[in-house]
DNA sequence: TTTGCCAGAACTTGACGAGG
DNA sequence: CCTCGTCAAGTTCTGGCAAA
């Protein structure tokens, strides 16, 4: 080391060499590089090269970015195409530009008099231009393309095996290459393209055979390979034109092809990249470890740390990906030039913005108006539920011998309260009591049955702690109870083994609804705009668990409506279908039973609420064509001037909102935009005036809404607004808010219970009227 | 199975094209 | 017409943490 080494006094950890000295940064004025060396030097000689962390590079990567932005880019493409033409086979050669196009329907942009046109659609340029990304990434230099699931050869997804992580830093390098990977998809809105880039988290143990080579020791990879019958590896080759491929198979095509007369192996060592499980990597650590080559990594313990990027790690991530995106991306297709700008779109630039809307009051008492509050545990305490019913909630609590003082705890806290909770009668003014029955293990089956046959009399809800033999499940369990007309919540062990106030506050509450009462509803003088009715539907598939040869498939739809009588607001009925290849439901014929399914739904409400006309139908996914058309079909039969709006709510698409005046550059609850006009963007789960805690980078919802009949008040901003109030109607916590309206999420979990019962074989028609049983 | 919210992984379906 | 592979998109499961 020379003299001209200047200490930054920066700390990086106990020398692993000495043990005894600390690790910190300097600088060679000899090669003008940072690097790390013992501060014991001359004592200990131990160094390490620096490499610059890379929150630094992304923060200097930050751009300067509007105050309220997305994760979207835009994508331009000047001039815009007008047409698009399908390239037959035999004229392919005098397109190359075309070539990538080869596996699907072969479409160029670029305008000849030999090529068939085909009309304009905004999907097929998307197409287009997707193949166009993926192609060029695969050609640039230094870019690795991977796979979603690393055995796979799907090229879906880009790594930069370069690219530093911003919380682990290039240290990790060293051992594993750990890859920043991102999802990306292209959105269109208002005549312009937009990527939308969104970074996830892989760890790749990618190594060249020569590193695996000095892993084992062996010099015969040939032989190591032979026996690594689940090795998956990917490798490299190279093809006429130069372009890098990634391909899959190794192993078999080392095995068919066998060792060269050079006695080289038919791929070159380098261009193979061999790909472990986790688990495996964590033994090859652990082996370098007792070879002393390496300090320890706990890997997954490193891994859970990163589970969670807030907003501004994010994004940062985001923007370093598309400067290199647009440095392959930006040039030609054809005539039409791509550039992608490296600026975050600001929400402004879109057609329309949703400012952050104020928070729905809750009403907590049904005969004075007055008792309101935005928040749900404040509401119940100062002015209790909604329903105030004269009769005390019964509950029976099923437990085994070992736990009765646990349970006989528990019941009492219920009861009495502790710390925030103040006890069920001061929150919901109507007394609990709760009887306590122990159950011997052998015999809960018979204690079951004679529950079942009783039907319970004179509880509301049963309280069952499973038995430890596991053929008991909750599932099991629950469905025989309710099959019998009784509603049940089912408990473990270490949840009231010591309950603390959350604990017991959603328990009281989901007693408290189990039984058949109304916690809160919404403030009726705040009307929420054009809509009469809410119906949220959800389906759910799944597997039969039977032994049978060829499981089949099961799948239910479930159907919940939310109307408003007088402005107020109650969840008040529910059904379910069920589809069967051979029975009276099949599924290819859902377009149908949809509608009837509405339709009764519709009649029902219809029974409180008479002038029915403005009916909003929520769905967790898209609408077919053939549902909207058979759920109008059905509606309109009951009430001829109905007016539908089929709202589509989906919360696992790309894109995120971002505002760079709040900590973390996080989204607050309430903010949107508006992409098109029958497209939302809309945050439910942001901070908030009730939310104080956000982990991560909230997720949005993306609402699309199509109305039948095609007229329109319709407001998306309205949209924005229902959002804003069912996210707050779920009943089974008192968590101020969700992510979801309880229009789709009380079905999608009705759905799934009861596809769950079918599962086991244990599904009747369950008609348990005004009870949200399955919660 | 107190709950919900972010995550990731593994799985499935449905649409579509290629090829027999 | 059928089968199979690919790809996009959806579902289900699990973990860790915090909730007023």
């Amino acid at each position: 080391m020379s003299e001209s080494e200047v200490s930054s006094g920066e700390d990086f950890g106990v020398c692993d060499k000495c043990r005894k000295g600390r690790m910190v940064k300097k600088y060679s004025s000899k090669n003008s590089q940072h690097f790390l060396s013992c501060n014991t030097y001359p004592v200990c000689k131990n160094t390490k090269p620096y490499r610059s962390n890379s929150s630094t590079n992304l923060a200097a990567a930050a751009i300067t970015i509007k105050d309220e932005f997305t994760n979207l880019f835009k994508l331009n493409l000047a001039p815009f195409p007008r047409k698009l033409f399908i390239l037959s086979a035999d004229l392919r050669a005098d397109f190359p530009e075309a070539a990538f196009f080869e596996q699907t329907k072969l479409v160029t942009i670029k305008a000849d008099p030999r090529l068939v046109e085909i009309p304009l659609e905004i999907e097929k340029i998307k197409f287009i231009l997707y193949r166009y990304i993926r192609h060029k990434f695969s050609q640039y230099q230094g870019v690795a393309v991977l796979t979603r699931k690393f055995t796979e050869e799907n090229f879906n997804e880009v790594v930069f095996t370069e690219l530093p992580h911003p919380t682990l830093g290039n240290s990790y390098l060293e051992y594993f290459h750990i890859c920043q990977a991102f999802k990306f998809a292209l959105h269109y809105s208002d005549g312009q393209f937009y990527l939308s880039v969104e970074p996830t988290l892989r760890v790749v143990n990618q190594m060249s055979v020569s590193q695996i080579i000095q892993l084992y020791n062996k010099p015969d990879l040939l032989e190591k390979l032979k026996s690594q019958n689940t090795l998956s590896c990917f490798y490299y080759i190279t093809d006429s034109k130069g372009v890098k491929w990634r391909r899959k198979g190794v192993l078999a095509d080392i095995l068919k092809q066998g060792e060269q007369e050079d006695g080289l192996l038919p791929i070159l060592q380098n261009d193979i990249i061999p790909i472990f499980p986790i688990e495996r990597m964590q033994n090859i650590v652990n082996k370098l470890v007792e070879k002393g080559k390496l300090t320890y990594i706990d890997l997954n313990n490193r891994l859970k740390g990163l589970t969670q990027l807030k907003s501004q790690e994010r994004l940062a991530s985001a923007i370093v990906l598309v400067n290199k995106i647009a440095a392959i991306l930006n040039g030609k297709i054809d005539t039409t030039r791509v550039v992608l700008e490296k600026q975050p779109v600001s929400q402004n630039d879109f057609y329309k913005k949703v400012t952050i809307l104020s928070e729905p009051n809750l009403r907590f008492d049904s005969i004075q108006d007055s008792k309101k509050s935005i928040k749900v545990k404040e509401g119940l305490v100062l002015y209790g539920a909604y329903e105030k019913p004269p009769k005390p909630v019964r509950i029976l609590f099923l437990h085994s011998a070992a736990t009765t003082k646990q349970a006989r705890q528990f019941s009492l806290l219920l009861q009495n309260g502790v710390d925030g909770y103040y006890g069920f009668e001061k929150h919901f003014h109507t007394t609990l009591e709760i009887d306590c029955q122990i159950y011997e293990e052998k015999d809960f089956e018979i204690f079951l049955t004679r529950i079942v046959i009783g039907r319970a009399e004179g509880y509301d809800v049963i309280i069952y702690q499973l038995p430890a033999d596991p053929s008991f499940t909750k599932t099991k369990v629950q469905a025989q109870l309710i099959n019998g007309g009784i509603v049940s919540q089912c408990v473990r062990e270490p949840t009231f083994n010591g309950p603390n106030q959350f604990t017991l506050w959603n328990f009281a509450l989901d007693l408290y609804v189990k039984a058949g009462y109304t916690p809160w509803t919404l403030y009726p003088k705040e009307k929420l705009p054009n809509v009469d009715l809410f119906i949220g539907i959800s389906y759910s598939s799944k597997k039969e668990k039977a032994i049978a040869v060829s499981p089949k498939l099961l799948r239910t739809l479930a159907c919940i409506n939310v109307f408003s009588a007088d402005g107020e607001w109650q969840q008040a009925y529910y059904n379910a279908d069920t589809f069967d290849e051979e029975a009276q439901y099949d599924f290819e014929k859902r377009g149908q039973n949809v509608g009837k399914l509405i339709r009764d739904a519709v009649l029902a409400a219809q029974l409180g609420q008479p002038n029915l006309k403005k009916i909003h139908i929520h769905y967790n996914k898209i609408f077919s064509k053939e549902e909207m058309n058979s759920v109008y079909k059905a509606i309109t039969k009951v009430i001829p001037d109905a007016i539908l709006y089929f709202v589509s709510i989906a919360d696992n698409h790309t894109v995120r909102l971002f505002n760079s005046n709040n900590v973390d550059a996080h989204q607050q609850r309430g903010g949107g935009i508006l992409f098109s006009d029958n497209t939302l963007y809309y945050c439910t789960s942001g901070y908030s005036s009730i939310k104080t805690t956000v982990k991560g980078t909230p997720v949005i919802l993306r609402i699309k809404c199509h109305t039948m009949p095609a007229q329109h008040d319709l407001s998306m901003n309205d949209l924005a607004m229902h959002m804003q109030a069912l996210t707050k109607l779920n009943y089974k916590a008192t968590f101020p808010l969700t992510t979801l309206p309880a229009t789709v999420a009380f079905p999608k979990e009705l759905a799934r219970t009861i596809n769950d019962f079918r599962s086991i074989n244990q599904f009747k028609n369950i008609i348990i009227d005004k009870r949200l049983w399955w919660i």
